[in-house]
DNA sequence: GACCAGGCACATC
DNA sequence: GATGTGCATGGT
């Protein structure tokens, strides 16, 4: 694994997709709120989620601070688990008033790495809800690996199959530039392709880096 | 109906 | 440390 390939993914995914242009929220407010209602759900239904969040104006931490959390969660039901995301946007704003005053711009003092500790020990924030906190709402350079970004790897002999989300995080780290607008769009990339040919069970005819020998394996399919 | 979706915490071994 | 399970709606 070298710094060339991982470049050449980047340079056929994009030459395939384009740009993404993540994250697609307006605010890092809503980027938060998306990143904990997206665990594990397609986006067009965390979508309905967030709209009818906005159209009641409670799209703000002190909003969601006050609300009811049965009220809540019949706001966000399209996004699925909802009893649990409920408790879990509650347990980040219950941290971000206790200890930022409701505010995320607050947060812009804290180095990164403490940041991204205080975030994995709110319950409901794991790894990648934390990583992509801080890369897309928070604009600081940490690579959000998700289960695309290890199967296709793995699955393109790349990585072990049983290598862990700090692996992964360390490979990109470790081998392309800190750069948040890299990081932002290969990490959006590698969702845009996963959800279109790198499925769980399904084989990935088309898959673009099928084109790239070095990338290719028997274990692909 | 099967499969899948931008995870996570917790129980159990 | 590794593995299994519950959580839930909605699209293909």
């Amino acid at each position: 694994m070298t710094r060339e390939t991982l470049t050449q993914i980047y340079e056929l995914l994009y030459e395939a997709f384009g740009s993404q242009h993540w994250w697609p929220g307006e605010t890092p407010f809503e980027i938060v709120i998306g990143a904990i209602l997206t665990q594990n759900t397609s986006w067009a239904n965390v979508n309905k989620a967030i709209t009818h969040l906005k159209s009641a104006s409670l799209l703000t931490p002190e909003g969601l601070y006050r609300i009811d959390a049965s009220e809540l969660a019949g706001l966000i039901r399209p996004a699925g688990y909802y009893n649990l995301k409920t408790k879990r946007l509650k347990s980040f704003i219950d941290w971000l008033f206790d200890n930022y005053d409701g505010q995320l711009t607050n947060l812009e003092s804290v180095a990164t790495d403490r940041l991204r500790s205080e975030l994995l020990a709110i319950k409901g924030v794991g790894r990648e809800t934390a990583d992509s906190i801080l890369l897309y709402a928070l604009g600081r350079p940490v690579f959000v690996v998700d289960t695309y970004t290890a199967r296709i790897m793995s699955r393109h002999g790349l990585i072990e199959p049983d290598a862990d989300y700090e692996q992964l995080r360390d490979l990109f780290e470790s081998n392309l530039p800190e750069d948040i607008k890299l990081y932002n769009e290969f990490h959006a990339l590698l969702v845009r392709a996963g959800n279109k040919f790198c499925k769980p069970k399904a084989r990935c005819p088309g898959c673009p880096l099928e084109t790239h020998p070095h990338t290719l394996d028997v274990e692909h399919f």
